[in-house]
DNA sequence: CGTTTTGTTCAGTCTTGACCGAACCAAAAA
DNA sequence: TTTTTGGTTCGGTCAAGACTGAACAAAACG
């Protein structure tokens, strides 16, 4: 297998696997492309060229990417145009924790749906429990575990 | 507000939040109402009437449920129908060990990314590498802290 | 046996939203 | 000023998939 024709398989993987997890695809292509060429930065047109990807697609998904923080603009003095590439500063620490907050929105679901029962004691009630409790546990344990990595990743 | 309402607004928001998820809309009010029924058991037919949905649709979301754990049937002797409750039984740590395999996923991406390159010094591949060290310490730490959730939740 | 109850499955519909093309805009260049 | 470049935005299209309804099974009942 030719190597460009393994690097546009992986490309198109990592689109899939972003669709899977609930983002575009077309972001998953990008990021994917990102990750794989051997530019050092790439510009806006060309992404629309190696992804054969409209305009538009490529502005909004871009976007995106640059708002979570996994893609970062390079500016060039004398030049016009934007360039992207993977962000140095990226910070795993500070993602994990904005998707922790799903969790918690989830465990209010548990909480509010405890409120609304006629019984504290029956079945669902204890499971609503149980479920907020291990909730409960989740949102208090990440935060020393990312403190952990900022321990560990210090170090090197 | 009505009791009954406000209760018909929480299996509602519930479905939307699991639409969030990536889940479809009709397992999250099928769960929903489960948590909020006062009904210590719901049959199939319970479900078509109180959610106003489609015998297929009822089908579909509550084997997926029954699939993951969070329900679970219930059989009466003497008695054609099957009961569906929240299961008394969930897993919770099983459940998030599952659900710690995209994470695994993610870093096959980054790793078979990391192959692909020409160069393992530039930025592209150095992002790459935290990446994957950051994935590898998470899958690394959330066993023990599920099992710390183990050892807390045996002892109540 | 038929009939009724309980649920599954499958073809079709309808909605959502990702993507495209074209019009548009701002800034630099000419 | 006019033109060119780089990118955004907006209306429309198209595909995916969630949900429906109807046809179908299986098992209990009469």
């Amino acid at each position: 297998m030719s190597l460009d024709t393994e690097r546009d398989r992986f490309i198109e993987d990592n689109g899939l696997l972003f669709e899977r997890l609930g983002v575009t695809r077309m972001s998953g292509r990008i990021l994917g492309y990102l990750m794989v060429t051997d530019k050092e930065k790439v510009s806006f047109s060309e992404m629309t060229e190696a992804l054969q990807a409209s305009k538009s697609s490529i502005s909004t998904n871009l976007k995106m990417l640059l708002q979570i923080g996994f893609v970062k603009p390079l500016t060039i003095p004398g030049e016009r145009k934007t360039y992207y590439m993977l962000s140095p500063e990226m910070d795993w620490k500070a993602y994990f924790s904005e998707r922790l907050e799903m969790i918690g929105i989830m465990n209010n679901m548990f909480k509010k749906g405890l409120t609304l029962r006629s019984s504290t004691k029956d079945n669902a009630a204890q499971w609503l429990r149980e479920a907020s409790e291990f909730y409960d546990f989740i949102i208090e344990e990440f935060p020393a575990m990312l403190k952990r990595w900022e321990e560990k990743s210090k170090t090197t």
